[in-house]
DNA sequence: GTCGTTGGTGGTAGCGCTGTCAACGTTCCT
DNA sequence: AGGAACGTTGACAGCGCTACCACCAACGAC
């Protein structure tokens, strides 16, 4: 019959206070908002707080506030490297603060991330990160209703719901074919997997590069909608080199597919580059180390992670950016497998406009 | 003036009542526990909600019944393959019923698990799957003292907290020895990067079979704490083949870290397998098509994940397994980096004991 | 000295839902 | 026929916290 507890024996706010010597919604002010205490009480409660080991109960504070600090991840899939490096910064982001992060994956549907994205609104999520620029009309206007901070990732475009971070997808292809142009290529393959809507973009600017170099032909694509792996890089090859015997280089959409080329060029006794020059996207950590090294174009996906969950995080706090789209840029990584070929070029970074677009990052806040 | 309702409009269990024409707690059974219901009110409940568009009050929920509908899931790495294949499962498992998943990763600390263990029990979660069995004593008692299912997933081991799904590392690293024993390899190093409990097993396992075999020397061990990669694969392979010039094979504690030996032995012109053997682990998805393709450990990664939480949800439902610990097992693919010698050996599977363990799954149960 | 203003504090009244228990009608058993 | 047992329903009282507003002292402006 010591102190008076709930049956449970939780501690409670009002113990919390009731320790401390003031009323309990000062104590809950100390943990939203410490600043509006006066020195005094809020060290009372602090230490108070500590004394008892106190937890709050989450789900009080929401039914009360009528707000969460969850933040909603939609990303279209858990597989991919890449979604595996944005999210590394996404958690990376919001550690050591109040947030947490809920992740749901779309598979690549949109259908399906409308669902979503309605089971998440429901929660009143304190903001939301979501993949692309794509979604359905029905989830734009939700994400346009939603009383909470949008992030849109991985790709920049016209329309922001809110903000936005990533980089575009078709200016990235257009550098790299301008790179193989640049090394005196014209019969220049394209493979694409899974063609989400970003790698259509790839596909897109592929396009447009090959077309305005006079130099297009359907039967330098191969696509298809199965998800993307390194075996299915040879098989696309494969069937690439099925249509189009006389290329000189293959665009691959991603780089595992291009890892698959590389052993398939190995299994064909094809040279690399001599007999077909080679460069991947998104440069993932082993096209540095692939014998012969592989180009590929770089994409910032940690820090993008980051800075969307910093941005995300600091608009939810109040503290909006001063620019709500973030443009990362991306940056040919010329290796072995599509050297350059005339000596008078300048090394490293090509001459192509749009090739080296490194934007410079606003510093981390801490 | 209308309809009643609350200031912001919301639909809420009352006005789903009132329109069924039940009392609140009958409609909130409805969403609980439908077979409670006769069939009539269930009707009227179930169109009276959906005319209405009711979105249950998740936290209210919480706070009253002091239980939540999360799973929180403890995992060390969001970069490594090996894991988003686990989540993948772990997600497609929750798909379609009440329960959400809530991630976190503890960076290979257990510590770091620990603390966040205390966060995720603090709300009462309704599951929690951890990786491994190395948790602090802490982080232990707090798991017995949960009064939640818990699933430890990624390795079995003697002391179950709950519930348990994996295999043995240490097994599965002698079987890949022995599959080297077969080819009649002799010399045989190690690879290992990380070094996180479960790759520690794998050394164990493997000096084990050396030792047992009269054939360990500690010169043929290269670990190092550093995170995984296909470069540092190449790198420790380097610093192998300084310390051993004479191995005849390599058994790589990761697949990545094979096929950085891979593309090593292409730099430096060492054909395999003719000089050098190579096994990985995990068999990923590109050992298949890797030139010359790569033996390696296969695990059931995917049906893990998905066991592991299709388990722990029929636990929180109250259906406990008939078995609480699941060995998944492993098998040893055999490719062209370490192929049969000897022409009288079977085919496929080796013979030993512990190689070819595939304990067969309980059917789904939907 | 009065008035407004500010910073700090507390009281009240819920947020939307569920646990508990009581009560009812119906069926089945003896 | 009486009673137990079951299935179904409802009333009530919170769960632990915060929004809202009121209040009080301290201060400066006039």
């Amino acid at each position: 019959m010591g102190r008076k507890r709930t049956k449970s024996g939780k501690i409670r706010l009002a113990e919390v206070a009731e320790h401390a010597g003031v009323s309990p919604i000062t104590a809950s002010r100390f943990f939203r908002n410490p600043e509006a205490l006066s020195v005094a009480k809020r060290a009372r409660v602090e230490s108070a707080a500590k004394e008892l080991g106190y937890v709050p109960n989450l789900a009080a504070r929401a039914l009360a506030s009528h707000r969460t600090e969850v933040i909603g991840v939609l990303i279209p899939s858990l597989t991919n490297n890449v979604f595996s490096d944005v999210l590394r910064g996404i958690y990376d982001a919001s550690e050591g603060n109040r947030y947490s992060i809920q992740l749901s994956n779309t598979r690549y549907s949109i259908l399906q991330e409308e669902k979503l994205l309605r089971l998440f609104l429901a929660q009143k999520p304190a903001g939301l990160i979501v993949t692309g620029i794509d979604q359905t009309a029905e989830s734009h206007a939700m994400l346009e209703a939603a009383d909470c901070p949008i992030m849109q990732i991985m790709e920049i475009g016209p329309n922001p719901v809110d903000m936005m971070i990533g980089f575009s997808h078709y200016d990235a292809a257009r550098a790299a074919i301008a790179h193989l142009f640049e090394q005196g290529h014209r019969r220049i393959g394209f493979l694409g997997a899974r063609m989400d809507p970003r790698v259509q973009r790839r596909l897109d600017g592929y396009q447009a590069a090959m077309k305005d170099a006079g130099l297009f032909d359907q039967r330098l694509i191969v696509a298809t909608a199965t998800p993307t792996s390194v075996t299915l890089g040879g098989a696309l090859f494969t069937d690439l080199l099925a249509k189009s015997p006389d290329i000189d280089s293959v665009f691959c959409a991603n780089d595992d597919l291009a890892l698959g080329v590389l052993f398939e060029c190995r299994r064909r006794e094809i040279a690399i580059p001599e007999q077909i020059a080679i460069i991947g996207f998104n440069d993932l950590e082993f096209m540095a180390s692939a014998v012969p090294t592989l180009t590929s174009v770089r994409t910032n996906r940690y820090e993008m992670g980051r800075m969307a969950a910093t941005m995300l995080i600091d608009a939810i706090e109040g503290r909006r950016p001063e620019q709500p789209v973030l443009d990362l840029g991306f940056k040919v990584i010329e290796r072995q497998s599509s050297p350059a070929r005339r000596s008078d070029s300048r090394p490293g970074a090509s001459g192509a406009g749009a090739a080296n677009k490194m934007v410079a990052l606003p510093s981390s806040h801490d």
